[in-house]
RNA sequence: GCCUCCGUGGGGGAGCAGAGUCCCCGCCACCCUGUCACGGUGGAGACCGCGGGUGCGAAUCCCGCCGGAGGCGCCA
């Protein structure tokens, strides 16, 4: 940018740099041949590089120009000399589309083979290729217009996620990467030390106890774009081995404080990403929209609910109380609860899309699908049921669920049922079915909410108390409330951000008392020498006088895939794995030399089979 | 560990029991002096993922394996 633009070796300008007002300057350009049209007398080539194309012409009275331009190859590097000429007819799609280069000299730098896969994209074809060939010639998918600006938008993510924090008062940190593996969570990598034979450094899940350290250190806001390992198999949104978080702690807040820094901050980022193809996506509401978790497990049937529709869910266990339906009956019997899903429409070809439905359903792993649908009684007058419940429920029963659930004729009522969560979770599924088959949610809004109050302690699967998400955050009403309440009662200062039914991060007010955090232990079964053997370093920093702290952690790569619209995690990812965790491009993991095991003390013991 | 879907010239797709597999892009050769996701003519390139089975006949149906993707489990 400083270099005077005509002392450099290889280019006087990129190739978005040239308009109109340089028509006849001579100039130096570098580049890949992104495109030829070779017309033989005449060779037309689109020149590209990080920052655009612009288009060279090689013309005949350039003499045997001409014909070494006739054997370019795609995507080969050249350098070339030239003058900038109008065009007569400009073209629109490209900004330099007013002027081309008439090329005078051209130097064939790095000729490119036959390529696996092609940079530019032919006429009414995509770029999602294979994907086993795509992360294997990374670099040149890389290359191609959507996933490089994918790359150049993460920056602009994350410096906006960096200014922000500077401008709220954080500090920038680093935490180890080798450093302890902890008890709970994922399963850890590890880093065998070569040192002390036996023993192994674990990569860390998240910066969690480093940065609540820092806040016991007295540095009040702390924030780090942090690499996390966790060795967990991959989703759409979940990348295999590591990913970033941008992960904050604050000394002396509130849960509304972090709120705050963080709602400010994603109310700053649609606009980071908007270009003049890509405008900014509006956010749905602002301040976000604070839920209880059971609120939002009531009414969407999911924790991380997509708030850009409706189809909100309806409790029909008082219309059904004292039904003769055994399913129905005995989850009413023992607690639980009995949801219907209304679906306006969907019962008008009959049991065709409950039967979709339900196949969706128990490809999830659910047992099935209850479900009644509607249509006008004799005469037009009143409804009739008709369904797989048909003859389950009463008359009398049906009518009272499409009273609860405003059915009216043509719709389709599903059901679920069993523990609140449980009848909840399926019907939270259908909703989401539904929603993406009817296009129901707005592609252009992020509605972002925060889930507030998780339930401290949960019963595990042998019905014991235990902890239901971090065992660090702060009960609501402190040792009072571990005293005296229903464990199963208490919640947690334990929160999520949401955003279009994807959960970016989780949170907390921490738990930074050690007589709480023995009492908590000691509920969920743990002694206090469990405890300080597991955790003695944070008990430890918590006794020497600890500030009351709270955090959060959204997922760098979900943020970035939300506010780009992409569907894969591996689209917002320069060098990402596959789903076995694979990175095809440098074939890691691989064997080391025996040698190498042999300083680290460790023999390998194959799988059997 | 489990479930679902997908493997067809270099890339993308169609064909889903019956003729010599087909189409688009790319590649090679030739033609074309204003193209611009150029156009035209010709050509090369495929053990239809691998192995087994059923059939007169398999890319197509069945079984097993390998590979990829999505999901369940898992992800304090």
């Amino acid at each position: 940018m400083t270099q005077a633009p005509t002392s450099h070796p290889y280019r006087s300008h990129h190739c978005n740099a040239l308009r109109r007002e340089d028509a006849g300057r001579t100039v130096r350009l570098a580049g890949w041949v992104y495109r030829k049209r070779d017309q033989k007398h005449q060779v037309f080539v689109d020149l590209r590089d990080h920052h655009g194309v612009t288009q060279l012409v090689f013309d005949e009275g350039a003499g045997e120009l001409v014909e070494r331009a006739r054997e370019l190859r795609a995507e080969s590097v050249v350098f070339v000399e030239g003058t900038v000429a109008l065009r007569e007819k400009g073209n629109p799609k490209l900004d330099t589309g007013d002027v081309e280069v008439v090329v005078s000299r051209l130097t064939i730098d790095s000729i490119a083979a036959e390529l696996p896969i092609q940079v530019a994209i032919p006429k009414g074809e995509s770029d999602r290729d294979g994907e086993e060939l795509r992360l294997r010639y990374r670099f040149l998918d890389l290359r191609r217009e959507r996933l490089h600006r994918n790359i150049v938008l993460r920056d602009a993510v994350i410096r906006a996620m960096r200014d922000h924090m500077h401008a709220e008062g954080f500090v920038e940190f680093h935490t180890p990467i080798l450093t302890n593996s902890s008890p709970e969570g994922a399963r850890d990598y590890l880093v065998p030390s070569r040192v002390h034979p036996g023993k192994f450094f674990a990569l860390p899940q998240a910066p969690q106890q480093w940065k609540q350290l820092l806040m016991c250190s007295g540095y009040d806001r702390y924030f780090q774009i942090a690499p996390c390992f966790r060795d967990e198999d991959a989703r759409a949104d979940r990348a295999p081995g590591e990913f970033y978080q941008l992960d904050l702690e604050m000394a002396f807040a509130t849960q509304d404080d972090v709120f705050g820094v963080v709602e400010r901050l994603y109310q700053k980022l649609p606009a980071v990403v908007a270009s003049p193809d890509r405008p900014a996506k509006k956010i749905a509401h602002f301040p976000f929209p604070r839920l209880q978790y059971w609120d939002v497990i009531d009414r969407f049937g999911s924790d991380k609910p997509d708030l850009r529709f409706g189809l909100e869910l309806t409790d029909v266990t008082d219309a059904l109380r004292g039904t003769g339906f055994g399913l129905f009956a005995d989850a009413i019997a023992s607690g639980g609860r009995v949801k219907a899903l209304r679906l306006p429409g969907l019962g008008k070809d009959g049991k065709g899309a409950a039967r979709r439905l339900e196949k969706a359903v128990k490809e999830k792993g659910y047992g099935g699908l209850p479900h009644l649908f509607f249509k006008a009684g004799p005469g037009g007058a009143g409804l009739e049921a008709d369904g797989s419940l048909k003859k389950a429920l009463t008359a009398d029963e049906a009518a009272r669920v499409a009273q609860a659930t405003g059915a009216a004729a043509d719709d389709l009522v599903c059901f679920g049922f069993g523990t609140r969560l449980a009848a909840a979770k399926v019907l939270g599924e259908v909703r989401l079915l539904v929603g993406r088959e009817q296009g129901l949610a707005d592609p252009d809004v992020l509605s972002f909410c925060f889930v507030t109050d998780y339930p401290f302690y949960e019963l595990d699967d042998e019905g014991k108390v235990a902890f239901s998400h971090n065992p660090f955050s702060m009960p609501q009403g402190g040792l009072e409330a571990l005293n005296g309440l229903d464990p199963l009662e208490i919640r947690a200062f334990q929160y999520d951000i949401v955003c279009n039914g994807i959960e970016l991060s989780s949170g907390a007010v921490r738990n930074h008392r050690p007589d709480i955090m023995y009492r908590a232990f000691e509920l969920a079964g743990y002694s206090q020498a469990d405890v300080d053997r597991e955790f003695g370093h944070m008990i430890a920093a918590f006794r020497f006088g600890a500030p009351p702290h709270a955090g959060m952690a959204p997922g760098v790569d979900r943020t970035i895939m939300i506010l780009l619209d992409e569907p894969n995690i591996r689209e917002v990812v320069a060098f990402p794995k596959n789903q076995r965790c694979q990175d095809l491009l440098v074939n890691a993991p691989s064997e080391v030399r025996p040698k190498q095991l042999e300083e680290l003390h460790i023999r390998i013991v194959h799988p059997a089979s």
